[in-house]
DNA sequence: TATGAATGAGTCTTCATTCAT
DNA sequence: AATGAATGAAGACTCATTCAT
């Protein structure tokens, strides 16, 4: 029955992860998840105590999923490649982006700050690949950090354009390849 | 009497302006507005039909404020100082920003696009600052707008990382300076 | 309006007292004193944000009328005579009466006392009726206020018994006739 | 089997006692007595089919617990002594008071009514003491059933003090004594 | 017997919007 | 042009009760 629970946990979290996708975070009322999930009114509050607990599960969820962007093994260049290739994706995801909902959660200003996990995550990975380019002399930085926050500035914008008024795929590619550029040892 | 009907709007506006600033754009309610516009509940539906469009009224005249980053006069280097000077200030304003309440609209995708008009607006003044600069000789690039929509995009991602985990001046000034050092001409 | 928001007051009292005195406190809804008060769900929080401040007016009202039961003028016997029938028609109101819903109310233990207030008034009418009696030589009594609570005691107990499982009217002669005699200077 | 139910009841009835005592009787849900009471949802509906049933239970014991005031034996004013001394203790009975409960349950008129039968049954062997007193020229009473009922909505009217606005032990005292000085045959 | 997940009705509360004055 | 009382439709949350296991 532990058991059991869990999977009515993953049917809700499916839902609700279409929900937030679709409509963001502050709109979303506990009727909204659950229709659809096969659920009763009274039965969410058996898994959670209110949308925004849905939500935290939901992206963390999400998030997860977005951070495993660096393989690790590799040389510099190519686990470069393999972040903004994933970052990319990212941007011009549409179907269960929560990109939205992330926004305006994060906006409310109450709870855990997922954002700036995220942000600081992907600076954390970026300035290490940053740096271990550098010594191996395929990239050039002056300071592998600040480049790193100055692609993360950029990616971020890049997303929040995308669910506003849109990008192109090939906006997306100019800029990365910007960006490799400027790390790329002349 | 049209006299005294734009002044109530003012009224309406200057309040209405405070409270999107600090509640967003979709957690405002009707009320929120009325109280404290020195207006009754009834007296709102004369001017505006809802929220959105006294939101409308209110985003429209801060874009506005945000916007003459450019004298148009100078050299394209002082220009872009004066460009970039007021994008700082509209990052870390704190009070009265509107920054937020204009994702969560635009988020929403219903009615104008006021984000792609500011990122639009700001991609023309900015690139035809550096390509007047690249004639003057004063900066080096080899596709101004392409480099006007990168600044574009790193501003836009300050802009929320400062409305959501904060950012400090310091950080802003080194993005700034590092923007510059693209442009100079070495 | 105020006189309309007045207006509108006394209805809902109107109502609510019948609810209160029908229902006791605690199974009373706002949905209760809605219906049948001629005021819409919404509208009643207009007035009151919940039971219990409807509560308050209501029960304030019903003891203030429960209280002058005391003319000030006359003999001490005479007074004596006034106070208990009074407190003989509380006792035996069917109709109006709101005894249970004070109890409710007074058990819960949220808010004011007012079966304190009633209590304490009673014993200081009463004792000072007494001990004006002893003084013209009508009544005996070695201490007025234990008297006084010694009748206000068995004053309460009747209308609880009252309200449970019913008394008689002349159950309550009889313990009328008793206490009198017991002051009575023989 | 029927064994093992016992104990499940007795279970049931220790943790719902404790609950009723604490909250009364009408804001109890089924949800309070099972938790704690080691049971499931579910299970307590083969014990009981609600709230009122489970809480008959346990006032019949709470009662049958007061009743036994009266040891048959001693003289008349021994009786009588511990008759109210055990009522005294009813009266100043903090934990494991049911008496809000028993009101609360009394006053909305469903089901049995314990308050008149623990009534009745204090009538019955107070004025059976009186009544042997008198026999005895102990006491002197001219009506021994008239004078039971009196003390006993003495003692009504200070339980229901006690559970309101509180009574102190003093003030219990004194109106025993006063009883008993009515009694004594001068 | 026993479990506890699930249901759905009921209650509280807020809010956009209308309307008589 | 202006008021603010009033409405009714959501939305959040709770609880007695049922039911598959």
């Amino acid at each position: 029955m532990g058991e059991r629970s869990e999977n009515k946990k993953e049917l809700i979290l499916e839902k609700a992860s279409e929900v937030f996708s679709r409509k963001g975070y502050l709109g979303v009322t506990m009727s909204d998840i659950v229709s659809g999930a096969g659920i009763s009114r009274g039965g969410l509050y058996l898994y959670y105590t209110g949308t925004e607990e849905v939500f935290r599960d939901v992206i963390e969820g999400y998030l997860a999923a977005c951070r495993p962007a660096d393989p690790g093994a590799g040389t510099p260049a190519e686990r470069l490649a393999v972040f903004l290739r994933e970052q990319k994706k990212r941007i011009l995801r549409k179907k269960g982006s929560l990109e939205r909902a992330l926004y305006e959660y994060s906006f409310s200003g109450q709870g855990k700050d997922y954002m700036k996990a995220d942000f600081d995550e992907g600076v954390r990975t970026l300035s290490e690949i940053i740096a271990s380019g550098v010594d191996s002399g395929e990239f050039q930085s002056p300071d592998p950090v600040r480049d790193a926050e100055n692609i993360m500035y950029l990616l971020l914008g890049m997303r929040i354009k995308a669910r506003t008024f849109g990008i192109r795929s090939s906006e997306v590619d100019s800029e990365i390849l910007y960006m490799i550029s400027l790390l790329a040892s002349s």
